[in-house]
DNA sequence: GTGAAAGCGCTAACAC
DNA sequence: GTGTTAGCGCTTTCAC
């Protein structure tokens, strides 16, 4: 029987019943007329419009996506916002600008217990009723079965499970250990990346390939675990480089791989590139400003997440997509190669 | 009466009702064992996890959301995904590590409608349900009473609102015009930033600061508007740089519009830094990689993105945080600022 | 045209 | 120890 209206409502946010309660109508009243369905008297409606405007009412993107069927945000899944995740969501975000999807970009606990199946995990904590669908980046176990759309970046594996992209790896490290070849390097170390990758599996075979293909034999002291991590190519790095046949350059498996290789070969008194070469794998932002300026295989990390998105929404939409996406990796020189010091 | 246990639930994800079925128990039970509840007989515990882990059973994050009071989950609210936010983001993501908060990362609809108030439809679609505080990204509007934590970053304007994290937009301004000036510069345009920011009032203010103390006398046709945007600088630029008296510099606000400005300066056939000084401001990781080069302040983005959540961390905790903090900007010189030409 | 009732998946109180 | 009841904020039948 009160008509009391709250004005402001200094804690908790502003409910659908607040505003029912201040307009004097239903719940369901107020959802029908904020979600514009039919069968509201135009003033009821006014009324109910002018106390949303009033209270600063906005409908809980959690409350409504429980009992909704979809809730047009797309999410996009990480281990870690570093740089490679993060210029694929520059991408993504983008392409998503006038789909009508909102992009929501979630990195789920990995300190805890294992990094591997954060993915699922977080998957199953968003899916279903958060997200409508999503774009999974470099995920490290198969999920043969979704409840939602699902496109994965840089996956663990090919087929079974859901649509993939991803870039030419096996070319680009064919690339990238072709360009230190030429430049005539024939003791040529590699840094692997994550082993639950198919992408570091890849490029450690691109290497192995140009390597024959040069009739260098593949020597097994060469190549070393990076984890596509930095920290973790320390330990490699410094063990490679303190060798008393050291090679001359270094492919490593991605940028932060390589940015390590740097920072080893300056605390062992090691310039680059005139007594190693070191080129790299991704063409994150830092591979510009390292010092020197990183040679790498550039991937199209923008394009890559604009296209995972519009395959997102392709399969929202009930299309069909391409099993597998593979873009093109490409050269991109800078100071960090030369011409093998010599023999 | 039924026994069967659903081995594989091919759509749509396990729920809690489908991990008790399978378990022959009841759903609070389950909820119990799942959050590790006591009073619970062990047997029972073991089913049911059991149970868990062969359904793949996660908790959904919306539903335990609408229920608990809390989450663990802190948002970082943002307009859009590029180079700067990004940049936070990253700064966010790692102080995050270890604190027991996951990120969650949310781009509302900016597109329909105006550019003003996403941050406060953002806030009240997450807030008080999904997620436990947030960070806010370049708010542009007041927000005096919020029903959760919230620390803003580079915000609308100073008192009133909540707690906020900026760089020093005044300083880095005069040090930016400074070195131009230093450099023989006496003609020096500036291209201001997004009006509705204090950060580009305070950067205008730096500039008329520095040519006050150098003696120059304000101009006010050299000073134009480019809203932080590289495409809105264009225009703006372009004038610039057709006058009969153009500047031989430009401080730009931020990077994207001194990129915007080097881009313009390279269709008019200028040479930068011979024919024109450029400076940006924030470095972002484009600026590093720009042709050439682009000298800029500073922002420490990372630890700008890493203070503001752990000042959000000590409020969600219960402490008190000063109500501004504020971060030094330094020069970076690079290749896109030299002396002035000869007159 | 409007409101009462039910229910999304989950958890907190409270019975048993 | 375990299940029943209630309810978070919202939307969807379906009576009235």
């Amino acid at each position: 029987m009160s008509t009391d209206v709250e004005p402001s409502p200094l804690l908790g946010r502003v409910t659908i019943t607040d505003v029912a309660r201040a307009a004097g109508v239903s719940v369901p009243t107020v959802s029908k007329v904020v979600n514009g369905r039919y069968g509201v008297a135009a003033a009821t409606s006014k009324r109910v419009l002018e106390v949303v405007e009033e209270l600063g009412y906005e409908t809980s993107l959690v409350a409504s996506s429980l009992r909704r069927r979809q809730t047009n945000v797309i999410g996009i899944l990480v281990a870690e916002f570093e740089s490679f995740s993060v210029e694929l969501l520059k991408g993504v975000s983008a392409a998503a600008a006038g789909t009508g999807y909102e992009v929501l970009a979630y990195s789920g606990l990995v300190t805890d217990g294992s990094p591997t199946g954060w993915e699922r995990r977080s998957l199953s904590r968003l899916a279903g009723t958060l997200i409508d669908g999503a774009i999974i980046v470099t995920p490290t176990v198969l999920m043969p079965t979704t409840s939602i759309p699902v496109v994965a970046i840089d996956p663990h594996t090919g087929p079974g499970g859901p649509s993939t992209i991803d870039s030419d790896s096996v070319g680009g490290a064919r690339s990238a250990t072709r360009h230190l070849i030429e430049l005539g390097h024939r003791r040529i170390a590699h840094i692997r990346g994550r082993g639950d990758l198919a992408s570091a599996q890849l490029r450690e075979e691109g290497y192995r390939q140009s390597l024959a293909e040069a009739g260098i034999a593949f020597d097994p002291e060469l190549v070393r675990d990076g984890g596509y991590k930095a920290a973790l190519t320390s330990d490699a790095a410094r063990e490679l480089l303190t060798r008393a046949d050291r090679p001359t350059a270094v492919f490593a498996a991605n940028d932060m791989s390589a940015l390590g290789v740097l920072k080893v070969a300056a605390e062992l008194g090691l310039r680059v590139p005139e007594d190693l070469s070191v080129i790299g794998f991704d063409d994150i932002p830092e591979a510009a400003s390292a010092t020197p300026p990183l040679t790498t295989m550039a991937q199209p990390l923008h394009d890559l997440g604009a296209q995972a998105l519009q395959m997102l929404v392709q399969l929202l939409d009930g299309h069909d997509v391409p099993n597998h996406v593979q873009l093109p990796a490409k050269l991109v020189v800078r100071a960090s190669t030369a011409a093998a010091p010599a023999a």
